[in-house]
DNA sequence: CTCATATTAGTACCAAGTGCTAATAGCGGG
DNA sequence: CCCGCTATTAGCACTTGGTACTAATATGAG
């Protein structure tokens, strides 16, 4: 034995993590043992074959890809809505909503919550955000819940404008707070909701 | 033929876009031509095949995860920057970024990239967002670029604030205006920046 | 020496191809 | 109607990087 099976193996696990893209062979060679016992190790450690662990890379990135374009329509989860009143959502801080120092949620999924449900809360064909103002009262993490609630303060079809305060919490706590001035297209005239 | 040629060549590279993961006997089956076919098209459009292009997607996922720098945290690509000064960002509007009926930029991929920008202009580990006086001035589209431009107007390093202002403009047309108020943690006392 | 574990060797087989040759289909033009 | 051309299909040998399995050989410990 050139070297304990225990060492061997070890070494074999941390070189194909480093590098997914070795074939036994290689791994052969580099350890001085035959491909069979290449294998064997693998087996023991079940580590899957090259084409299996270059596969799973692939997937990951493939995954990540996909997950990270859809800052898409509503962000969060809409769990209680009454159009042109209010609104309530929810939205899980995972990963990789926030920096990766601190942990802390990047500003901008906080406003994208709180905007979709504003533009959600709106009754409209068309919901534009005109202006707002944001209030980033306390850092949120990742792991964290975020429940926001949005209230329509003040309807002005004739001007076609309305406005949305929301209050974003996390267990109980105040850590966001946003009005937002909207643009509505159809002026609902105030009794004749559907 | 069920189809003519180029299109089927046509459908067959978008095909294996969205779907690296695709053999060719799959593709046979979906196009309905055989498989040798599929082999030929793929040959004319130069595409490898299946492991070559999963070990390609693999690759790439492995080197971003080796690089990742901080600056894929930055929404928008950064063009220019002068830390604590100024900064220049552009932002290409996809299909995934609009409203579907209308196609109009949803107001948070806008807010994202001004806020992001005002992280970077910051000259610090952690910088984050405390308040926010955001302006849709025009709506965007689909296809449309956005430069965004941000400016520090102030800085009170011992109150560990700063004032960021970003314009961003749709071919010199502004679009919309956002002013940050950031928190910086370390007080980068004014004479001793490196 | 013997037994168990470790290692090596060898064979058949698989997936998803490449590379090459050859047959066939379908159509347009003269 | 036949010729020529492109498109399509088929078939076979070969390649990589394996799996699955069997069998032979080391090698060290008791």
């Amino acid at each position: 034995m050139r070297k304990p099976k225990k060492e061997r193996q070890a070494a074999l696990k941390s070189s194909i993590k480093d590098n997914p893209f070795v074939t036994d062979e290689e791994l052969s060679a580099e350890f001085g043992v035959s491909v069979q016992t290449i294998r064997l190790d693998r087996m023991e450690l079940s580590i899957p074959e090259l084409r299996e662990r270059i596969k799973h890379v692939a997937e990951k990135t493939f995954d990540d890809e996909v997950k990270s374009l859809p800052i898409d329509e509503v962000i969060g989860e809409i769990i209680d809505i009454e159009l042109d009143n209010k609104a309530i959502s929810i939205f899980d801080v995972k990963p990789e909503h926030v920096f990766q120092r601190n942990r802390i949620a990047r500003g901008h999924h906080l406003f994208a919550q709180a905007n979709s449900l504003a533009v959600a809360v709106m009754n409209e064909e068309l919901a534009l955000t005109v202006k707002s103002e944001l209030q980033f009262l306390k850092p949120v993490k990742a792991g964290q819940r975020v429940v926001a609630k949005a209230q329509v303060t003040d309807r002005q079809p004739h001007k076609h404008r309305a406005f949305v305060k929301v209050v974003s919490t996390v267990d109980q706590a105040v850590v966001f707070i946003g009005t937002f001035e909207m643009y509505r297209t159809t002026e609902q005239s105030e009794g004749d909701n559907t």
